[in-house]
DNA sequence: GTTAGCAGGGTATACGTTTACAATTGCTCG
DNA sequence: CGAGCAATTGTAAACGTATACCCTGCTAAC
């Protein structure tokens, strides 16, 4: 009996000292008077335990103030719930559109996003290499391309059968057996084309991203393709290459302006651009869209604020980043036999303000 | 002699099946022919082997094309590498900014970072001590008020020593044993009131932010000071409440401007509001700075693209971002013995065009 | 030539969990 | 009442790494 009040005094200790970092599921077997198997069964597995030694182990637990060591549990199960993204900038809003479709599958599935940027700090090869390598994710989300680091780096994470999957970005044919999920760059920037020509413009110029990046460089060809099908030739020096920022853009348009041929409309690969390249025409002291016309891509959430409001290119940002989260799921599920055709997802134009027809 | 032409093929094939998912330490320790403990020291301490054996073992991870287990190391160092980050929405430019200035920190230090999100899917006080909880990370990062949670989480963590330090956000009394670095955003936002009153505005509106926040309660707290000490009422219904995102602003912008007594200008606790609110004033059919004049808080890189460009309060969001990881850093290391003062960082008005002098 | 010192490398344990397998218990049914 | 079976719990091994400790052999100082 004195035992016992004893035992319950450190118990109490216990209570108090709530959370001490060193509990471990040793010590609540110990409390419980069970084996830390059943200690283990009953976090995991509850139904296979009876309710009495449930209710015994529960009690250690919140006395103990024991939370399991998550550390040791990744190690063990051989994965971490925690799946990684990597993008070209987190500051692009429609990426972080596409984030938080990503964030709520993946809380809807319980894992955590790690986030590694490619842009920033231009990563070398193998950096990315490295950055992959750390097997501490259960797979990874690309949704920005990774052929200015060699492709090679991808097949080798697959053959480890790392789970990859890719979104946004259009997938080169060599990288066909990973999942994806994007809309259709060249048709929807040829749509935006068209919409101009349909306008009246002859004289349409383009501010590209990167050549780097396979998802401008799509769109890069619809809006070639647009050109060539309606007849219309594309001047030397018109097609300029911005860095998908507002101040490359401005840069780019600046070019633009200066051109002996000044184009009457602009397409820009990206809202981020377009928005630079509003400001830079206007700064120029000419109007949008009465001198120059704008269509811009992706509409993100400033599009609609800008003055003249973008008309611009809609992807549903949200929704591909649940559909991609899932698909990744699907993958670290149910491995390579998951499928792995492309999802294509809808785009729209959404007519705004920032074109006219042409005055010249 | 045949044995060992063998050996050697075998070699070849592990070369050719270059990272198979499962080599560990103890394959390359039996090829190079050392014990697993001289293979770890090579990695971890060359300086402890020959250089020689150093050579054989070098060798032998390339044959095998072994990458040691992350997860294993995590669990016997203890420590992930990965710190996590909380913020209101990734999706605010402000953030994001501060983000990339934590992130090139965090490469510099070797970390990778894990992004959560409270404002998002309004997490619950158990969501986020669960958050906290899962001992994935070695520190956290805070950019966002805990207080509708509840300080108790973190003064759990804090017991359990997880290093905490808090960013952007001014630190309530009993947080103060977190090291934080932020502005002084009651001065600045008195600072920007003030400015408003020298150009002869004497009705004032101020867009704040959810009372769950306290930044931008800190930023109503400036302006209120500010209007008291030049001796301005602040009359019933001029200070309302957006939720800091554009949509919120506008909705608290359309009640300003019904307002009986219609301010002439409007103080927007961030620029994102300001971006709202800019745009509510030009649906109304109302002019900026003419009709109403309009300051920001963040000068986020919106802030200057607006027409007309934004009048805002400055914060050094990338510098932020870089002091307050290696605080965390420092936590890390040093264990609470590293300093706790508060860093305040200097801010600055930037004076653009969204300010007129009063007409009315 | 002997020994202290030391550097390099091996042995073995620990980290905290999960789980296959063994052992035990309790129960049912003949 | 005992055999057998199912349900529950215990035992112990394993995951891959890092490291404390020990052993070996070499060098240098006397």
């Amino acid at each position: 009996m004195k035992q016992a009040s004893t035992d319950t005094a450190l118990q109490q200790e216990a209570a108090a000292a709530e959370e001490r970092p060193d509990v471990s599921i040793k010590e609540v077997a110990q409390l419980a008077g069970v084996s830390i198997a059943t200690v283990s069964r009953c976090i995991n597995k509850p139904e296979k335990v009876t309710s009495k030694t449930r209710l015994k182990v529960q009690d250690a637990i919140r006395q103990t103030g024991y939370s399991p060591n998550t550390l040791a549990q990744s190690f063990r199960r051989g994965r971490t719930n925690i799946v990684m993204v990597v993008l070209p900038s987190v500051g692009d809003p429609f990426f972080t559109a596409v984030m938080s479709g990503i964030r709520v599958a993946a809380r809807a599935k319980g894992y955590s996003v790690l986030i590694e940027e490619t842009q920033l700090n231009k990563m070398t090869a193998d950096e990315i290499g490295a950055m992959l390598v750390s097997n501490q994710t259960d797979g990874i989300i690309l949704l920005a391309s990774m052929s200015p680091f060699g492709n090679e780096v991808l097949s080798t994470k697959s053959k480890r059968r790392l789970p990859i999957v890719i979104g946004c970005e259009t997938v080169s044919p060599e990288l066909a057996d990973f999942p994806s999920v994007h809309i259709d760059n060249i048709a929807a920037a040829k749509e935006a084309t068209n919409y101009l020509i349909s306008q009246g413009h002859r004289r349409i110029a383009m501010v590209c991203g990167q050549a780097s990046s396979l998802l401008t460089k799509d769109r890069e060809l619809g809006y070639r393709a647009a050109m060539k099908q309606a007849g219309l030739p594309i001047e030397e020096g018109w097609v300029v290459e911005g860095d998908l920022t507002i101040a490359g853009a401005r840069k780019a348009t600046r070019i633009l302006i200066n051109h002996g041929n000044r184009p009457t409309a602009i397409f820009c690969a990206n809202d981020e651009m377009a928005i630079g390249c509003l400001h830079e025409i206007k700064s120029a002291g000419l109007r949008v869209p009465r001198d120059i016309s704008i269509v811009g891509f992706d509409d993100i959430r400033y599009a609609e604020v800008t003055a003249p409001p973008l008309t611009t290119i809609s992807q549903p940002a949200e929704e591909i980043g649940e559909r991609v989260m899932y698909r990744l799921c699907r993958r670290i599920e149910a491995g390579n036999g998951a499928s792995s055709t492309p999802e294509i997802v809808p785009h729209k134009l959404v007519i705004r303000q920032s074109v006219a027809k042409p005055t010249s």
